[in-house]
DNA sequence: CAGTTTATGTCAGCCTTGTTGACTTTCCAA
DNA sequence: TTGGAAAGTCAACAAGGCTGACATAAACTG
């Protein structure tokens, strides 16, 4: 029976974990579910703005690291320039976002926040917190530090995919 | 500072944990990369039959509930029916889906895979599945454990959510 | 039995957000 | 000084959400 299909997992350490195919399926559903729930209070709050989820990544990576150029946003990102572009442009439009020339390089643009952006950032990262604790708060320490480090490795397996699908020509 | 601005998890006995903000916006972010991650796979495999994720997902609830309902199926996923219908009429028109009239009640279509459908299902499971167990044998039996906790944690926070919309008006 | 509700499907039109391709302007660096 | 990188713009298109309107068949209800 496909049942009985368990995979070997050889932690480091601490013996073995198996999981059986059924397992792994409930957990990629998990996947979607809290992905989903994750994202519902930003969309809520975003479409009194007319934003979508595309306006709060830009709001999000730009608000991380102040400064960043719309380069580096387009490689963290992963979409085309056009895409981002239109989404910037409402922003810096709205009076979220401000677009400053280079110093050093001027055909750099160098983004940043305005208080006003600032402010929406911290309405939406709030409520993903907020989200966030409420699972937190429901599975314990314990469960957290684990839910932290397999997140870390998904995170770092997708960067690594990203990095290499960067640098190579395969896109 | 914000720096210091910490959350205080009452976990369930086991003492306490304290995230700061920083610490939480990144486990924000490596919930996007993750997610990212875990649909990248899937993607590239849809690509080639010219589906998408709208259509995975139908994919893998129909896999799940063989024999499930249209209206079902509506609710579990969230969208509405001229959405749903779009896409399940291409599974169906290609022969990956079969809509069968109810014998109880007639107007009810039940859906399930042919084995063409399962086909795929199983290409895309085993797609997600490898990535998710990379991960997991990177982050170790005990962390696995804890991920899983967190994840039904944030997985039933959301299914309350959308329970509650479907029954009060608020939609 | 008549009327209403339910389940499903479909048409038309709109929005967001992704894509490609073509083109311009600016301006750094060899 | 000139080639090419960075940025921006226009146009067109596609997927997949949405709303509203309407059709049909089946089931339920008084």
């Amino acid at each position: 029976m496909a049942d009985r299909n368990v995979a070997n997992l050889m932690g480091r350490g601490e013996g073995l974990l198996f999981l059986t195919d059924e397992q792994l399926r409930r957990g990629i559903e998990a996947m979607f579910f809290a992905y989903r729930g994750f994202t519902a209070d930003p969309d809520r709050i975003l479409q009194d703005y007319g934003y979508g989820r595309a306006h709060h990544r830009a709001i999000h990576f730009i608000n991380r690291s102040q400064g960043t150029t719309v380069n580096n946003l387009l490689s963290i990102l992963g979409v085309t320039k056009q895409s981002l572009n239109r989404v910037l442009r409402t922003l810096v439009d709205d009076g979220l976002v401000e677009s400053r020339v280079g110093t050093r390089d001027k055909r750099e643009r160098h983004l940043f926040l305005t208080p006003k952006g600032a402010a929406l950032e911290r309405a939406l990262s709030e409520a993903q917190r907020n989200r966030m604790r409420d699972a937190y708060r429901a599975a314990g320490p314990e469960a957290v530090a684990g839910f932290r480090t397999v997140l870390e490795q998904m995170m770092n397996l997708e960067m690594r995919r990203h990095y290499l699908d960067g640098v190579d020509g395969t896109k």
